[in-house]
DNA sequence: GTCTATATACGGATAGAC
DNA sequence: GTCTATCCGTATATAGAC
């Protein structure tokens, strides 16, 4: 699979997970047309990922959010009950796709090695399509209140987890090496984190996702399964 | 070379550091008793650390700080002219020192595999010794001036090349494999910095520095050198 | 050198008009 | 649904006493 034919396959719209979350979250926001909702979300989240993303969450004011969106205050407040709320949802969001995504990208392969690289090109093509979402979740993610950091601490595990399963399956069926599964699986998470954390790095160096794939595999297969030949 | 052996060879201890900071500012800190400055800036460096790594710099207010300090407002003042100061002094000093540390663990190495052991295991102890620095200092980048932004990138890209430049020898000398030198050097920094940013995550499965060094020295080590036998 | 008190600005959030 | 005006708390930074 290539990131064009991932594209292809699924459709992460904004607009989708702006519908997604208006769905969900039907008690908290005040307006109701379903249409003027999904177009307003879609602005105060990207506005916010913007100025977030360039100074931080806890920097970016009411007033720099209302002057991106060209809204002003009260309106915002109709979206959300609070500038926490706003940052909740955003995580919410971020991990209900990504668990998605990934349980549906390994559940058709049944082979290891197929599935585990199933796993890292889908989790590296999603951050690559919301590679704003995922920086912002990384970064922000101290700022949650208790129950919220639980939820994201979780989630990694979870995600590191699914990577462990794959390696110990391949372990035990004996096609891939004896190696520390749980060990391998973080640095593996640690390889995915960096393509997003530090995007524009490797955008300035004209490092497409592909590449950044391909070297990512064949990375981590000289470790686990030895070389090639 | 051990953790322990690295303790023993390079002491930075705080004080060490306050007292550099203390010569390099001479002119902004109105204090002038050597003495008091070392202390009370040891005490502000670490209180900003704690309070900061638990809920982000922005948001930790000068009476937070000086609650943990216990200083008043007017004494912190006298240790640095604004907040901004204050980020920029850590990130400051966390840079220099990582530079000195590093470049001298690899001057008295020559062969590459041996000078490429050193660089890791001494930035992943320094990392360890100095951990709330480090994670700070990468959490807390975006929210520096334009300048010291500048700076920060420079230093992770100086770090970056200090890698690539050892793998590239190695690769002309004939005992590395023929890999992307720079894409390396990328993996191998964000292998280092999960350390320190994912800490907890590691204290938790009771994985000490050690072993982690291992694992990723066998992990990068199977990619550029090959299998043991 | 350190303290308390305060100047001044800006933050999040809401009320009520349209 | 959206806007403007405003409440009220808290932020950084400093002045001046001790």
């Amino acid at each position: 699979m290539t990131y064009a034919e991932f594209q292809r396959q699924i459709k992460i719209s904004r607009q989708q997970i702006c519908r997604e979350v208006f769905v969900e979250n039907r008690d908290s926001i005040r307006v109701k047309k379903e249409n003027t909702v999904v177009k307003n979300l879609e602005r105060i989240f990207s506005a916010t990922l913007k100025i977030s993303n360039k100074k931080g969450f806890q920097a970016m004011s009411m007033r720099d959010l209302g002057r991106e969106t060209k809204m002003s205050m009260g309106a915002l407040y109709s979206y959300f009950s609070s500038k926490e709320d706003l940052l909740a949802m955003l995580q919410h969001q971020r991990r209900t796709i990504t668990r998605r995504i990934l349980e549906g990208s390994i559940e058709d392969e049944s082979d290891p090695a197929a599935k585990l690289r199933a796993a890292i090109l889908t989790h590296l093509y999603l951050s690559e399509v919301m590679q704003p979402w995922f920086y912002f979740s990384y970064m922000e993610a101290k700022n949650l209140s208790k129950r919220e950091q639980e939820l994201a601490v979780a989630s990694e595990l979870y995600t590191e987890k699914l990577f462990a399963d794959i390696l110990k399956q391949g372990q035990s069926r004996g096609c891939f090496l004896p190696r520390d599964s749980q060990l391998t699986a973080s640095i593996i998470k640690a390889m995915l984190q960096d393509w997003y954390l530090k995007r524009s790095k490797y955008r300035k160096r004209n490092l497409s996702v592909d590449q950044y794939a391909k070297f990512l595999l064949q990375f981590l297969e000289a470790f686990i399964i030895g070389p090639k030949d």
